[in-house]
DNA sequence: TACATATGTTATAGGCTCTAACTTTATCAA
DNA sequence: TTGATAAAGTTAGAGCCTATAACATATGTA
């Protein structure tokens, strides 16, 4: 009540916000799943942090750099699922490589926007380093539980090229199911039995070879 | 030499264009190779094809509305270059399989920013009749091919569930490339290859099954 | 020929990104 | 404790973009 002349919320007592770096990354968070990847800017952003649309420069170079932060954060979160569900089966189990499938299926399910993000637009992540390591482990993840499988190691070709084929095919159902370009297929067609014919597929065509 | 008082480039004799609509499309097409599909503007496609920023809503509704035209096109080149492809090889064989698939990654990788517009991007052209039909006719090509080849009706779910493994999996594999995911896989894994063995594992199966 | 329509143009409102210059608060060394 | 410095806000504003309104010019058809 001492300050009625504001022009942004006064949800905010002190000058500094404390943690502004870490709210505006929720928000965004929010804005991409509820706006698209593109239906967000920096400025609404800032509204709903309560600051002005200056602020968020202090914390992140650019548009670019604050999605980024996003997109890092997210692949961290989708590498720890992808190994929960793995832990989820015995290793070696087609079930454990299904699993994996499923977990990076669930996020995008559950995370479209950010989803979208992490893979779709290219705005200059292609050269940072960080990202691409992220990317590496989930990849690893794939291949030693494929090499598993399949009774090699991680790093053998065999274990590389059913991973890959297999995080294509996976990667591709998930980017189809939240587009809805599969409206047709996918009516009848759960999750876990297009997995099991993949994995499946994949892996005992390996094993023949 | 006559009108020296111009803001326009005055490449253009005449005060109405003649073929807009159409120039803006091929303009656009550029942009968005060359700056990503989202560094593209409808000011600068405007200024690049020599008409003022206000023109092309004469012709678009707004920018969507370009994007949305754009892909249409891109989307009836596509069908008819897995038809062409397809149609090298003997009907009912995997090469004319892994043809249409050639097809996909080929286009992908040659207009990588129509692409990632076609089936990134959701800004509300998951509701527009004419694309959703025109998708649909790309997958019917893939289910027929799987049909002819495991001896079954392109309605069959042998056929259904085959080609929609295939789809996904070179889906996903085109967006990997031109995302330089793939790195490490890609490097000694032919597209042709890559082809070759996803179509041979998910047909073996469905044979046996 | 004359009117209607299509297709341009200019002008402008309002939003966004990002920077500059300034202000307030926090930190830390003497 | 104090005072310098850095960190994290703020306002102001340049410059770009989208989209619309109002106006201008061509085109075609009755």
């Amino acid at each position: 009540m001492s300050d009625s002349h504001d022009t942004l919320p006064d949800r905010r007592a002190t000058y500094h916000h404390g943690d502004l770096r870490e709210q505006l990354l929720a928000v965004v968070r929010d804005l991409v799943e509820t706006h698209g990847p593109e239906g967000f800017s920096v400025a609404e952003a800032a509204r709903r942090a309560g600051v002005s649309t200056a602020a968020p420069y202090k914390h992140f170079k650019d548009r670019t750099d604050l999605l980024n932060a996003l997109v890092s954060d997210a692949m961290d979160r989708l590498a720890t699922k992808m190994a929960e569900q793995r832990d989820r089966y015995p290793t070696g189990t087609y079930e454990a490589v299904a699993g994996i499938g499923q977990a990076y299926i669930d996020f995008a399910k559950a995370e479209p926007g950010i989803f979208r993000l992490m893979f779709g637009l290219t705005e200059g992540h292609e050269d940072e380093d960080a990202l691409q390591k992220k990317g590496k482990l989930c990849r690893e993840i794939v291949e030693t539980a494929c090499g598993a499988c399949i009774g090699a190691n991680a790093s053998d070709q065999a274990a590389i090229l059913s991973a890959y084929i297999l995080w294509t095919s996976v990667h591709g159902h998930a980017f189809l199911s939240i587009d809805n370009k599969n409206k047709d297929e996918a009516e009848g067609l759960d999750d876990w039995d297009f997995l099991m014919a993949v994995t499946c597929a994949v892996l005992d065509a390996s094993a023949r070879r």
